[in-house]
RNA sequence: CGGGGCGUAGCGCAGCUUGGUAGCGCGCUUGCUUUGGGAGCAAGAUGUCGGAGGUUCAAAUCCUCUCGCCCCGACCA
């Protein structure tokens, strides 16, 4: 394409409210533009990366056995009733009438849809599996979104949903979603990893995110130098101590201290003069209405995750005051685990302790010295806390780190959720009514992107892995009133066209600087230079967006040599 | 939803404290010169100062309300 006749906004300043580069790059070098709020147009250049990566997910979803299909964005309220999402989803579905009053909303994921279509279609286990795909805009009404094109309102989505038999079908369907996944983002050039992650309320033992390595990811992820194990935070593991031997011998006497308007534990810490870790920190929670006690060591927090998971919660929150003075007798900062009025469960972190400092569910009191088994019981321990960075692997001798990572893929089992409340059924083989096993596998379009992004960018601007890139080679005649060096970039221009390369011939009558400066912001992996002192000893240069490499070659070579260089980068990313 | 900040030319910003009818840089238009890392000179165009109401002889500036956007938190696929 001619430059001259691109629609290619660069700009050189950052834009004002642009946190992250990736929203920072996108908005300067032309590729989207915010309407509002959470929502943006993608212009050309935006939009033909936004194509790539849609190519690639598509070529590897096809290959996986997965078919494309299309689903409306609109969809009746009566199949959220019926999944019994209408009221369960929230805010965040956006929910309108047509003029007939009719309840609709606008799609932020098609479980409903594509299981109505299932169900009506599918009728024996012949007919298994299915997995069908679609790449289409969602609607989510994020309460904060953030970060451009990372975490915004409407934003395009590959979902796929398979259909199975049964568990050792669906088992195979994930995999399948899981090693095309691996090839997706390995294709687009990026730097990630799979990693367990919860898969909430939503139920099922294996759920996988694909994490793209980035500091300005939302994500922590944590994982072991030694093994494979990773995991997004909110899942990661700790593994159960062992309980040491009985050391009743060391308990003192249960002793209350006076603490008035002691509460948090750096006060008590201070208070008393004693380490966080020998603080006992007790925590009422709000479980589906029911007040619920988890205990956990002083230094250490809660994974309300995992206490959610644990005790198969829908709904988990902190208690307000009034839960806390009903089950403890004492205002916040004093609840304690000796004679709590509620459930008690306790994280791995205080099984081994002796003589605790606690709350005394009394204004004003804490207790020292209290031990378990004589002065409290617990109902049971669980690991319920947030992993910290040096903490053992669950998986083997080693020690977990910590990453951050954007999230650009989801995958996981959805068992009998849908198709059990939408009566997705087919009929097997022994002629018995059956449910379907489902799976869903959700790719972020353009968070895929701004991930690229976040990974890919210098000082001078976007620096694209040859497969997303818009194109993939810009020539740069230097001067484009020196008849000569017009002539040699046509020529390129022309060759690079017929051989199918995606090339820009900046053919704008702008000095160099302008025109390298923008051929950098843009991020095209290849640039070839005419200019007329090169050209006059038949010359022209090539240079490397990444490396920042320069290399002369004989004006008939350049063609050959670009060819050359693409063809190795998207081979060795595929 | 709680806390904070910001809305002035396409973009980035100043002006507001102390009211007097709007400015800078980039970009844009025209001309001349220049031409390998965001050129120079000259001449231009562009604003209901987010909106509504109020105070005042006079409001970008002060007051009230309202809308939008951003950040932190809460919340959440």
């Amino acid at each position: 394409m001619r430059y001259s006749e691109m629609h290619l906004p660069t700009g050189r300043e950052i834009p004002s409210d642009a946190e992250v580069v990736s929203n920072q790059l996108m908005i300067r070098a032309g590729m989207i533009r915010k309407l509002t709020s959470g929502i943006y147009s993608y212009l050309p250049l935006g939009y033909r990366v936004i194509r790539k990566v849609e190519q690639i997910v598509r070529e590897e979803m096809n290959k996986a056995g997965a078919q494309e299909v299309h689903l409306p964005m609109v969809q009746p309220a009566e199949l959220w009733q019926e999944s019994g999402r209408w009221t369960y989803y929230g805010k965040e579905l956006l929910r309108f009438r047509d003029r007939n009053d009719r309840d609709y909303c606008l799609g932020p994921t098609h479980e409903e849809v594509i299981t109505d279509l299932v169900r009506h279609d599918v009728k024996t286990y012949r007919q298994l599996p299915l997995n069908l795909y679609q790449i289409q805009t969602k609607f989510r009404d994020e309460v904060r979104p953030r970060f451009g094109v990372m975490r915004c309102r409407e934003f395009g989505m590959k979902d796929a949903y398979s259909f199975d038999a049964d568990e050792a079908g669906a088992e195979k369907s994930y995999e399948k979603m899981f090693v095309a996944y691996n090839n997706i983002f390995r294709r687009c050039g990026l730097m990630f990893r799979a990693v367990e992650a919860d898969s909430g309320s939503i139920g099922g033992s294996f759920s996988h995110e694909f994490m793209v390595m980035a500091e300005s990811g939302e994500d922590a992820v944590v994982f072991c130098e030694k093994c494979k194990y990773a995991a997004n935070l909110e899942k990661a593991e700790i593994a159960r101590p062992q309980k040491a031997a009985e050391a009743e011998a060391q308990w003192l006497p249960l002793e209350s201290v006076a603490t008035p308007n002691v509460r948090t534990i750096e006060e008590v810490s201070s208070f008393l003069n004693v380490s966080p870790r020998q603080i006992v920190k007790t925590l009422i929670f709000n479980a589906d209405g029911k007040p619920c006690a988890v205990v956990i060591r002083g230094d250490q927090e809660v994974n309300e995750i995992k206490v959610k998971n644990y005790l198969g919660a829908a709904e988990l929150e902190l208690a307000d005051d009034d839960m806390i003075l009903k089950a403890t007798g004492a205002p916040r900062g004093f609840a304690g685990a000796v004679g709590i009025k509620t459930r008690l469960i306790a994280d791995y972190s205080v099984m081994n302790l002796v003589n605790i400092v606690t709350g005394a569910n009394r204004e004003d009191y804490h207790l020292k010295n209290a031990n378990i088994g004589r002065d409290f019981e617990i109902e049971s321990y669980a690991d319920l806390r947030v992993a910290e960075p040096g903490d053992a692997c669950p998986r083997c001798a080693g020690s977990v780190k910590f990453v951050r990572g954007i999230e650009v893929g989801h995958v996981f089992k959805l068992g009998t959720k849908y198709s059990k409340a939408m009566k997705a059924v087919y009929l097997d083989r022994d002629g018995k009514e059956k449910t379907m096993m489902m799976g869903c596998y959700g790719i972020g379009i353009g968070r895929t992107v701004a991930a690229c992004i976040e990974q890919n960018f210098d000082q001078n601007g976007i620096i694209w892995p040859m497969p997303l890139a818009p194109y993939s080679v810009i020539v740069t005649p230097v001067n484009i009133n020196d008849a000569d060096v017009m002539k040699a970039s046509e020529e390129i221009y022309a060759q690079l066209l017929a051989c199918g390369v995606e090339v820009i011939l900046d053919d704008r009558d702008e000095r160099a600087g302008v025109k390298f400066k923008d051929a950098d912001l843009i991020g095209i992996p290849l640039r070839i230079v005419v200019g007329p002192k090169n050209l006059a000893k038949g010359q022209v240069e090539l240079k490397i967006r990444r490396s920042g490499e320069s290399r002369l070659y004989a004006t008939p070579d350049v063609v050959s040599e670009v060819q050359g260089i693409i063809a190795a980068e998207l081979k060795e990313a595929s």
